[in-house]
DNA sequence: AGCATATGTTGACGCTGTCAAGATAACAAT
DNA sequence: ATTGTTATCTTGACAGCGTCAACATATGCT
C-alpha cells in the first residue's frame, strides 16, 4: 500500500530523510481529504500513502488540528486569487460583478466541498483551535466583503440605509448558507444553484443606472 | 462514575434489564450532547453514563448513526412546535409574524447549538445516513416553509416576481448560514444577531398596508 | 572530527465503534 | 408449573485513531 515518495541517493535507494516532507504532506493531504473528506482524513492514512512512518509528520506539525489549519490556509489563499480575479475584471456593471462574485463563492465551495467545510467548518472555528496563520489568510477575506459592500452601497446597488457591516454579515451568511446546504448534502440537487444565486441577487440589489465599475 | 438509573427491584437490587433504556438513553444522549459536542459524544461514555454495559445501547438502536438520526428527530419535532406557536398567534401583521419566525429559527439554534450542528450538519446528510423516521421528521419543515413563503408572496410580503421555490431556498438559506456562522464559532459575537436578523428580514419583505394574518 | 539539531523510526497507551459469544430475565405456550 | 423463545444485557476481542516516549540516523555548524 504504501507508496515511496522520499528522495533517492545517487544508488537508488530512499534515503533515511524525506527532504520535503511538509509539501509532501499538504499535497497528499488536500487529495485524501477531497476523497475521503474530513472525517476519513487519518494522519495515519496520510503518512501511509506518502510513505513514511505514523509519527513522522509531527516533526512538521504539532498535531493534527495543525495540519489541518495548514489546509484550510491554503484553501483561503486560493480563494483570494479567485475573487480577485473576479474584481479585477474592468467594464462589467457592478450588479454584473456582484453576480458573478455570488456565483464564484458558490461555485468555489461546491467545486471544493471538504476544503469549504474546513475553512468554514466547526472542527477548526468552534474551540478555538485556529492558528495565527490560518487566522491572518482567513480575516482579510470578510473585511474585503465589507470593504465591498460599503462601495455596493455608495453605488446605489445596496441599500444605503442599512448598516454596512450587518448587511455584509446577512449578504455573506446567505452565500454560506447556501454553500453549506449543497455541499452538505441537504441540497442534493446541483442544478437549481445557478437559480438560487441569481434570487439571492437579486434581492439584495437594485437597478442601478448603467456605470462601470 | 457510573451511575445506576436501572429500575430496582423490590428489594432494592439493580434488576439485570433495565426497563427503559431507550428512551434513558436518549435523555442522556441529549444532556450529554449539549455539554461536549457531536465530537465528545461517545456511545461509551453514554452507556457508562447511564449505568449499563458498553454494547447494551446495540439492542436499542442498531449503531451510532441510528442514535444520532433518534436524536435529530426530536430537535424537529421541537422545532416544529416552536414555529407552530409563532404561525399561530393571532393578530400580528404579516412582517412582525415573519420577523419572529426569523428570529426564533436563529435562537432555536442559538439555544441548541449541538443539536442544530446534528439536524442539519453533515454527519447526517453529507452520506446519506439519514433513516426514514428521521427524514420523515424533518421534511415537512422546508415543505412548510414554501407554503409560507406562497403565501407570503400572495400577501405582497415577499416579491412576487421570484419562484417561489427559489425563494424559500434563499431565505433558509439565509437562516441557516446566520445560524450556522454563529454556533460554528465564526461570529463570536451573539449580541450582533439580533440586528442581523432585522437586517435580513428588511431586504426579504416589503411593507404592505396593514392586515392582520 | 565532533557535537547539536532536524528528521525519521518503533513501541505503547487510551480512546473509539462494533462484532461474537455467553448470561439473564421476561414472556408465551403447553 | 415447566418449557422454549425471545429480548435484553454482559464480557472479550479487534482494528483504527491521535499522540507521547524513546531511540536511530542524517545534516550542518564549529
Amino acid at each position: 500500500m504504501s507508496q515511496q515518495t522520499a528522495k533517492k541517493t545517487k544508488h537508488n535507494k530512499p534515503s533515511y530523510h524525506h527532504g520535503d516532507l511538509r509539501s509532501t504532506l499538504l499535497n497528499a493531504a488536500n487529495a485524501l481529504l477531497r476523497e475521503t473528506g474530513i472525517e476519513g482524513l487519518s494522519l495515519r492514512k496520510l503518512a501511509d500513502k506518502v510513505g513514511v512512518s505514523r509519527t513522522a509528520p509531527y516533526h512538521h506539525f504539532k498535531d493534527k488540528n495543525q495540519l489541518l489549519c495548514a489546509i484550510a490556509e491554503q484553501g483561503f489563499v486560493r480563494w483570494h486569487q479567485d475573487a480577485e480575479f473576479i474584481f479585477n475584471q474592468k467594464g462589467l456593471l457592478p450588479q454584473e460583478k456582484y453576480r458573478q462574485f455570488f456565483h464564484g463563492y458558490i461555485s468555489y465551495a461546491a467545486d471544493n466541498p471538504e476544503l469549504y467545510d474546513l475553512m468554514f467548518g466547526r472542527t477548526i472555528w468552534k474551540q478555538n483551535s485556529a492558528t495565527e496563520e490560518l487566522r491572518k489568510a482567513a480575516f482579510p477575506s470578510f473585511h474585503h466583503q465589507v470593504e465591498m459592500t460599503k462601495k455596493w452601497q455608495a453605488q446605489g446597488l445596496m441599500p444605503s440605509g442599512e448598516d454596512t457591516l450587518r448587511l455584509s454579515q446577512v449578504t455573506w451568511g446567505t452565500m454560506h448558507g447556501i454553500a453549506r446546504l449543497l455541499i452538505d448534502g441537504i441540497y442534493a440537487d446541483r442544478s437549481h444553484i445557478d437559480a438560487m444565486c441569481d434570487c439571492a441577487v437579486n434581492l439584495f440589489t437594485q437597478h442601478i443606472p448603467e456605470a462601470e465599475d
